[in-house]
DNA sequence: TAGGCCATCTGGTCCT
DNA sequence: AGGACCAGATGGCCTA
């Protein structure tokens, strides 16, 4: 039995040698891939190490090999003939197709090098707990979305609806992340909750709720994305809470392990130092719930070994060093940029 | 074990 | 013709 193969009907070796960071995953799929050139339909061109340059004269003495059988029994097919797989044009075809595999590897891994810049100044970053790639992006769309109102309104916003602005669409692990990473119980931005805040934690939060505009993310998927029913976003508990909305800096200050917070993220996370809420004043905080942003202060400590969270607290939330993006890590722009938010931040 | 996430391959389309 | 971009398919890894 003979069969005579089409461009279609290919299957062809991938490119094997690579020099991207990708982890063993990579290897295994081109040692399975590299297996596969075996199928039956290959065995003949095996051992065939013709170069293109070769390839392209054989090709033109094979050329006259693809001439139709004169086979008239068989209904003449519209459209362009396929031709047969001679050996010149299947190695034409494989070396083509292995430098598009090639340009499409190094195409996408551009495209995740990109994500993980995007991943180091969204407010959220941890080397060990990475976010994933859509995950990544909505909350650098709500990240841009809440900095935009800052700028636009000119008023600092409370702590908890900048927080919920940027857990919009997230997905409960996702808030959660976010919520620790901004030493945050993540309870205290419930919605529902926000009702029976006292009335000056009200007034703060309808700098963002009373928008002029509001913020959705429409065609969002089901569950778990693109809902911000309580229920699924925070794993509420059933048990009673103390109050239903305690200061956030009480659970962050007084235990990272408090049982009646969600936990400490496993493995540890870090905060890159676009955020970190900075308790100096108990009083003046619970004025106005107003939070401030210190990469000065954050990427000193990093610089010493820890990210201290709380400077002057005496139970931290240390996060080991090595996951630390340090406060070098940001480029010119971006500390000039951060020195404008502070001072919006400051001022206001 | 199911589902989420990811890397890769692949073929199609568009553009230069 | 060849490259960039895209989306579908596939299979591996990881976690709840």
């Amino acid at each position: 039995m003979t069969k005579s193969y089409t461009e279609e009907s290919m299957m062809l070796e991938p490119q094997t040698s690579t020099d991207w960071t990708d982890k063993s995953h990579s290897s295994s799929q081109d040692e399975r891939d590299v297996e596969n050139t075996s199928l039956p339909m290959h065995k003949d061109m095996e051992d065939d190490e013709v170069g293109l340059n070769r390839l392209e004269d054989e090709d033109d003495e094979e050329e006259e090999d693809e001439e139709e059988d004169g086979d008239d029994t068989k209904p003449k097919r519209r459209g362009p003939k396929k031709k047969k797989m001679t050996k010149a044009r299947l190695q034409r075809f494989k070396m083509r197709r292995m430098k598009a595999n090639t340009r499409e590897r190094n195409r996408m891994h551009g495209l995740n090098d990109a994500l993980e810049s995007l991943r180091k100044v969204v407010p959220c970053y941890s080397k060990t707990q990475k976010l994933s790639k859509i995950e990544t992006l909505r909350l650098a769309k709500n990240y841009i979305w809440a900095l935009s109102e800052v700028l636009r309104s000119g008023k600092s916003p409370d702590l908890m609806s900048f927080v919920q602005a940027l857990c919009k669409g997230l997905s409960q692990p996702t808030t959660n992340l976010v919520a620790g990473c901004l030493q945050l119980n993540p309870r205290t931005f419930l919605p529902e909750q926000s009702q029976e805040m006292p009335p000056h934690m009200q007034t703060a939060s309808a700098s963002f709720s009373a928008l002029p505009y509001s913020y959705q993310t429409p065609g969002l998927p089901s569950p778990p994305y693109g809902t911000m029913d309580s229920s699924h976003i925070f794993h509420v508990k059933p048990h009673a809470y103390g109050s239903a909305l305690e200061p956030f800096f009480d659970t962050a200050l007084t235990d990272c392990t408090s049982p009646s917070f969600d936990g400490p993220l496993s493995p540890p996370l870090s905060v890159n130092g676009n955020f970190s809420f900075k308790h100096e004043h108990s009083s003046e905080f619970e004025k106005n719930y107003a939070f401030t942003m210190h990469y000065q202060a954050a990427g000193l400590a990093g610089a010493q070994g820890h990210a201290s969270l709380y400077a002057g607290s005496t139970q931290r939330c240390d996060v080991p060093m090595e996951n630390i993006m340090s406060y070098e890590g940001h480029s010119h722009h971006e500390r000039i940029m951060n020195a404008q938010l502070n001072a919006i931040f400051h001022d206001s």
